[in-house]
RNA sequence: GCUCCCGUGGUGUAGCGGCCAAUCAUUCCAGCCUUUCGAGCUGGGGACUCGGGUCCGAAUCCCGACGGGAGCACCA
């Protein structure tokens, strides 16, 4: 029996002394040793000894016959393995395959955001893992907010993701179910009408007293609800019977409707009570059959309400849970920050390039995909973090840079005369290494233009290469520059720059940086560069993204008179 | 103020009592490769907030401190 622990020891403490300068290290080796042996009842008080006596052993033998000592014993962990990481999403408790039932609820009120594309590609890609459905729910319980033109735009955005939904809804359309549940909890006494103002019902929640409304019967409280649905009664809301005394203050008898008179974008006049999210969520959440609602931290407190709410309507109880926001650093989401910059025109709009919309990071090139790997990436746990954008970009060039074709633009273009250069024709493939994609033809003569960071970059006599054609001497630099034709062989170690003919696309391409540097708005996060593209740039689809070589990816729009570029990222 | 949640390299994460002298990605640096300053490849730097406790053994469990976030709406 001993036998086998010094066996286990003399394994692993020689793994451990050939890894770690020839000393074997006491802790981690009863690790591992305790860890292997306990499946088989060794205890580690019989273990800890023997353990010990081994790695003075080990340590006292030479690094070489410690390589060969465990060669002969383990061969396997001469050799550290890597540990492959899973990035998918961790498995839901509660949950069976084909029962799992998820859903996205946004409210229509403004355009979806990195922060919706979090929670709804989790609420989608958990629906999928298990085989279950997935429905999209328009929250859409206030008419001061719901906007009609946002239930389509968020459609089209989630599309754009690629989310798909076996089901949609909007909560508005069950209002008249949502009355049935009241009238129960007030017929219950579990919920009642209160006439009190928002100052001094905002005043008992602090202090926790409850108010005279409270008391009522409920015979009372059911004339009162009836006079708030039809019209007779102004300003009350119905409040849930929770706990005043609670130390958590969303369960002081939680709001559950109150009246707006506004016009609904989809309900028009029809109602003029509206439950509030911590009614309508929970109630749609259960009724709708969602087995696993998620939502962000912010709602924490609010769980209990939840499912005293559910309790007292003898409604199934969903599998709650949360997750952290989603932050980006510079990139506020909240429209409190973007609208001002909209209205001052300083931003263009909700597509703007540095804002983190999903229609300002489709028109900047980043892919669904990139956003999907991020997302992941990121996971759903409680702790708050601000990411760094950098993360979606590398996760978009890798997807980008096998499949996007590249072209030479040349940023603040200078004239180059090439004294002797011969007329060619040359074929320049669109990919370095896909020839799949393709090849361009370009005539040259002896005009070109180059950007002005390479000339910068030059000196009298200096020999550089225009890349995929020929080398060339710089003999003057003023506002042209000279230079003179010097052959074709490829100098390995030569500057290649970019460069067009004078048949070239005037085009600007906008890039963008980081629009807040610690809450202050960044005046250069747009930058235009002016310059030239080759021609052949005229022949690329509208909204394709391409390389700039050198510059950047770029996603080009092509309009009637013009091509206008978008940087992705360098 | 009260309550709740969170705290792993610069950043983002994995791990959630022994297989962790800690994963992966990103960033940065170096080299290789490349007719792009892109991609790829190799290597390097760099972390368990702190203090107690439980245990043979703690990033992991408990207590406390500190730090960050959230809630205290007739908004979601």
């Amino acid at each position: 029996m001993t036998n086998k622990i010094r066996v286990t020891a003399q394994k692993y403490a020689l793994q451990n002394a050939v890894q770690f300068n020839g000393k074997a290290d006491t802790k981690a080796v009863i690790g591992k040793v305790i860890a292997e042996l306990r499946k088989n009842g060794f205890s580690p008080q019989e273990i800890l000894p023997i353990v010990n006596k081994v790695i003075s052993e080990v340590n006292k033998l030479s690094a070489d016959k410690q390589i060969s000592e465990l060669e002969k014993v383990a061969p396997e962990l001469l050799v550290k393995e890597k540990k492959e990481r899973d990035f998918s999403l961790p498995p839901l408790p509660n949950a069976e395959k084909g029962k799992v039932v998820t859903r996205f609820p946004p409210e229509p009120n403004g355009y979806l955001h990195i922060g919706h594309a979090k929670a709804s590609i989790v609420d989608y890609e958990y629906a999928r893992m298990y085989n279950g459905k997935f429905i999209i729910r328009f929250d859409d319980t206030n008419p001061d907010n719901a906007d009609i033109k946002f239930y389509d735009a968020q459609k089209e955005d989630l599309q754009w993701l690629g989310i798909n939904w076996d089901e949609e809804y909007n909560t508005s359309s069950n209002l008249n179910k949502h009355y049935k549940l009241a009238e129960q909890l007030i017929k219950q006494g579990d919920a009642y009408v209160c006439i009190c103002s928002s100052d001094v019902i905002k005043e008992c929640r602090f202090s926790g007293r409850k108010c005279e409304c409270r008391d009522s019967n409920c015979g009372d409280n059911l004339d009162k609800w009836k006079q708030m649905l039809k019209g007779g009664l102004d300003d009350v809301i119905l409040r849930m019977k929770g706990d005043m005394g609670c130390v958590n203050t969303a369960m002081r008898d939680p709001t559950l409707f109150r009246i707006i008179e506004t016009t609904h974008p989809i309900q028009g006049d029809k109602y003029r009570v509206w439950p509030t999210y911590d009614f309508a969520g929970a109630v749609e959440d259960s009724i709708s059959g969602v087995t696993h609602p998620f939502r962000t931290k912010e709602y924490e407190l609010r769980d209990e309400g939840y499912f005293k709410l559910l309790d007292l309507l003898g409604l199934r109880k969903p599998h709650l849970m949360e997750f952290a926001r989603l932050n980006i650093e510079g990139m506020p989401v909240s429209k409190r920050k973007i609208k001002p910059l909209i209205d001052k025109g300083i931003v263009l709009d909700y597509d703007d390039i540095r804002l983190p919309t999903l229609r300002g990071l489709k028109k900047r090139g980043i892919l669904p995909a990139a956003i999907k790997q991020f997302v992941f990436s990121q996971g759903i746990s409680k702790a708050e973090s601000i990411a760094n954008f950098s993360l979606v970009e590398s996760a978009n060039r890798k997807i980008l840079d096998p499949i996007s074709k590249r072209y030479f633009f040349v940023p603040n273009p200078i004239k180059l005369v090439v004294k002797n250069a011969p007329i060619k024709q040359k074929e320049i493939s669109f990919h370095p290494s896909d020839k799949s994609l393709g090849s361009r033809l370009v005539k040259t003569h002896d005009l070109f233009y180059i950007s002005r960071s390479d000339v910068e970059k030059l000196k009298i006599g200096d020999i550089f290469r225009l890349k995929d054609l020929y080398n060339v001497k710089v003999c003057k630099k003023n506002d042209v520059v000279h230079g003179e034709y010097v052959g074709e062989n490829l100098i390995s170690d030569s500057l290649k720059i970019q460069w067009t003919t004078d048949s070239f696309v005037e085009m600007n391409v906008l890039v963008p940086h980081q629009l807040f540097n610690d809450e202050i708005y960044n005046v250069d996060s747009l930058e235009t560069v002016k310059g030239y593209a080759e021609e052949s740039v005229r022949n690329i689809s509208d909204g394709e993204i391409v390389q700039f070589e050198r510059f950047g990816f770029v996603r080009l729009e092509k309009k009637d008179d013009y091509i206008i570029g978008y940087r992705t990222h360098k």
